[in-house]
DNA sequence: AACCGCATCAACCGCCACTGG
DNA sequence: ACCAGTGGCGGTTGATGCGGT
């Protein structure tokens, strides 16, 4: 036995609205309101239409203040860095763009955003790909070095933590200041509190696995948290760069562990995986990069195993929750839909 | 001019959480 | 505690428009 239906579904109409029943359902709730009964409104008015749909109709079109189409970089940057914080949580997200609906963004999101981002990273793809053969090769090279001859004394002064890096790139890089100005939304401490004042919980008894803040998590990285995590923003601004330390006012990256060899990789695109953590995005991200350039931060780059981090385990680490995340990820902790994140609701943003 | 493929977006669908009886 | 009704959400679909051939 299914689930009845909200509605008659055969005495509703379908598709489109036309301006006839725009018309009415305005009209009807702006002097009256909807009576806090979606279900019932179509029938005083007198609309063939269900419920549902009326809402919808409303909170999508008709509702006063709403902007469709359009986005500014601004609010690209916003959207990115919420998806990277909280997943496709739309309506969340619709909450911080004045005049922007859930739909719109999400629409926004998958026909656009996501294919722009994509695009800038594909551009760079190639560069990246080959960049990775060579290491390759002398990673193979070095090998086969290795097992045909005999230990050599290292001379004094000489380290023996060879880098595949070229030695410039482990110079802390430059990090402009702009990317420090908006760190608002990329500052996961920001974000938390953004949402606490919408209402979240972010007590520290639920701090959601999906954050990277705490160790008790299963993920290898963690940023500290007077650092901003790479986001989404860095790709859409390449002037911003990976990771930023804000406590200090520095104006270097200074994140050697997490980020050793990392400077190379390309700023403006790559971390669209880097920052996605469930499965779905990590597929594609193996998919984009390949296993092998995924396990090009591992190894060989003299770190140990516990410092350096593959993109492997960059990706499948627990750097932001996402929903789809799998559920066996949170064995032995709440997850995150269990500790108050899932709805909207939740915030208080009604 | 006709056809085709792609992009866009409004609308639908199914699921889940909440609420009140 | 249970259940039905409802609201709200995210994923998906299908109609439409547009550009290229």
């Amino acid at each position: 036995m299914g689930r009845a239906p909200c509605c008659d579904k055969a005495n509703v109409k379908k598709g489109p609205w036309s301006p006839e029943e725009d018309a009415k359902l305005k009209a009807y709730i702006e002097q009256h309101g909807t009576g806090g009964n979606w279900i019932a409104l179509p029938q005083k008015i007198g609309l063939k239409r269900c419920g549902k749909s009326c809402r919808l109709r409303w909170l999508n079109y008709l509702r006063p203040n709403i902007k469709h189409g359009g986005f500014s970089e601004e609010e690209d940057n916003i959207i990115c860095s919420l998806y990277v914080s909280i997943g496709s949580r739309w309506s969340i997200i619709a909450a911080q763009l004045p005049g922007r609906t859930d739909n719109d963004i999400k629409n926004y999101w998958n026909t656009r955003l996501k294919k722009k981002l994509l695009g800038k990273q594909r551009k760079e793809q190639q560069a990246q790909a080959r960049r990775v053969s060579c290491l390759k090769q002398a990673e193979m090279k070095k090998e086969c070095e290795n097992l045909m001859v005999p230990p050599i004394t290292i001379p004094a002064g000489v380290t023996n933590q060879t880098s595949y890096w070229p030695s410039e790139i482990s110079e802390p890089i430059p990090v402009p200041t702009s990317s420090v100005q908006d760190y608002n939304l990329h500052n996961q401490a920001s974000l938390r509190s953004l949402l606490t004042e919408l209402g979240g919980r972010f007590s520290d008894q639920h701090q959601p696995p999906y954050s990277t803040l705490n160790s008790q998590y299963p993920c290898e990285i963690s940023f500290p948290q007077d650092q901003v995590y790479p986001t989404f923003m860095n790709m859409l601004n390449p002037a911003s760069a990976a990771m930023v330390t804000t406590s200090n006012n520095s104006n270097t990256c200074q994140s050697p562990i997490l980020f050793q060899g990392f400077e190379n990789f390309p700023n403006d695109h790559d971390l669209i995986e880097l920052v996605s953590v469930n499965q779905q995005q990590t597929d594609a991200m193996q998919g984009y990069y390949g296993m092998e350039s995924m396990e090009m931060g591992n190894g060989s780059t003299g770190t140990s195993s516990t410092e350096s981090t593959s993109w492997g385990d960059l990706s499948m680490s627990s750097l932001v929750y996402s929903p789809l995340v799998s559920d066996h990820q949170y064995e032995g902790m709440p997850h995150p839909r269990d500790v108050g994140f899932q709805e909207s609701r939740y915030f208080g943003m009604q």
